[in-house]
DNA sequence: TTCGATTTGTTCGTATGTATT
DNA sequence: TAATACATACGAACAAATCGA
């Protein structure tokens, strides 16, 4: 039998081996590849910089400079005396580097949410186009709608390659106390770093208008947003519905904070 | 008489020097003085970060923190080989940084602008309130169409406080050949480098309908976007409305490149 | 409360690699 | 080819934050 827990590979770094790019990228992708093994799990720290350096047999600084990209990207999360931890999806997170709708003097609020629908189907065309799915492969599809100070203002419609996600049914949507990417992350280690959103505009149907408390007809945004983990697969395409008479989407470019 | 070439001054930092934080942020800051004040034009490069390094009186390190900012806050852009360069704003640039609608298959394309109006006025409330205008302040405002594989797709309704740009008239936007940010940066030293947009869901109204050949009540976007130069001063309001019936804005996060 | 150990943050200096002119 | 400029990498030292003894 082999042993249940993997120890910490010998990953040092020879002198001489051969290197397709710059030293720093290549502990950043022994970390990843850490990552995705489930190594540090998430919510749990990583090695110490001064560990790391050991472990690959490089520099401080080289590990640091490799860290800082990872942190750039969301995937670590770094505080100043206690350890750099795996980036968890807690609803503060997921609130500051995911959710763009805001109130009108640009505060966010975490919405509630309400499970509408839950399904099993095939993979429809544009879900196939960007899961980048056969069309026979199967998919969960559920209808998300979301409030925002007590009135309903998002709706969402979610659909997740089954082959990702083998296990879940609709009481794993009913009981979670935490984000869909959090239920993504804890339940299969897959940790969302980016996302692609396509924003029209467009016309509510009647069933839209129910949900959402406005007219038939009525202009509503409509996002098409796809989510990717690390390995940049797309795990999670999403049509998402906004009623912005008291709310809007909010860009910044070019801020590093809010 | 006072010299008309202002000398390098000798910003060297001394070691006693009472620094709210750190030594790089403080090098940041005296950087971006000498842009303001115009030492280093846009397009010219700064010097080199050895020379830097010894202008401040601080390490190449120190240097290389405080640039490395300014390029991720696209102030500045670094050429490997050749130098460091301040950020100009040509149709690459803006294109890249600041343009976000896209076709169907994502593509970026520059968009063919037509000046409908140009006008001078008080400022209105939805101006005065995002460019943090008295009432009685006067401001430019101009529209422009602009065509995308030749069809009209977006109207910009363009507001810009006169105190900032004090000698623009028509002409100036008629005989353009550069972007509108080019523009304020060539004429005024003006350089946007962070933007804020709202993103709503409206109606197109008659006018509008005639402009982007949609039927009147069609669901259009309708962007709010405030633009900033280097020290936050909110430098140009813009209501944007877009058509989406085969143009998107897409938003990417958490990706480095395109 | 204080102290000490640990961890990240900042700064320095130096050496070498790579791209451009 | 040589000079210049940015990119990478190393190692060392101290500061600041955190946490447990």
């Amino acid at each position: 039998m082999a042993t249940e827990l993997t120890l910490p590979a010998d990953d040092a770094l020879q002198p001489g081996a051969l290197l397709a790019g710059p030293l720093y990228v290549e502990v950043k992708k022994r970390v990843m590849r850490s990552l995705t093994d489930g190594e540090w799990p998430q919510g749990a720290p990583i090695p110490s910089e001064a560990q790391l350096a050991q472990r690959y047999a490089v520099s401080v600084g080289t590990v640091r400079k490799a860290i800082g990209e990872l942190v750039a990207e969301r995937v670590l999360v770094r505080q100043p005396g206690r350890g750099t931890f795996v980036a968890s999806h807690n609803r503060d997170y997921m609130l500051e580097a995911f959710f763009h709708i805001v109130d009108e003097r640009g505060h966010k609020e975490f919405p509630a949410s309400k499970l509408l629908t839950f399904r099993q189907a095939k993979a429809d065309p544009l879900s196939a186009k960007y899961l980048r799915l056969a069309k026979d492969d199967r998919v969960f599809q559920f209808e998300n709608l979301l409030h925002l100070q007590g009135k309903p203002v998002i709706f969402d419609r979610i659909r997740v390659p089954q082959a990702v996600f083998p296990d879940f049914d609709e009481d794993v949507f009913r009981q979670r106390d935490m984000t869909i990417f959090g239920l993504y992350q804890a339940r299969h280690g897959v940790t969302v770093t980016r996302l692609e959103e396509w924003i029209r505009a467009a016309n509510a149907d009647d069933r839209l208008g129910r949900l959402l408390d406005i007219e038939p007809g009525a202009a509503v945004l409509r996002i098409e947003r796809v989510a990717y983990t690390y390995d940049r697969t797309p795990v999670e395409f999403r049509e998402r519905f906004v009623d912005t008479r008291s709310h809007a989407y909010l860009n910044l470019l070019g801020m590093k904070k809010t």
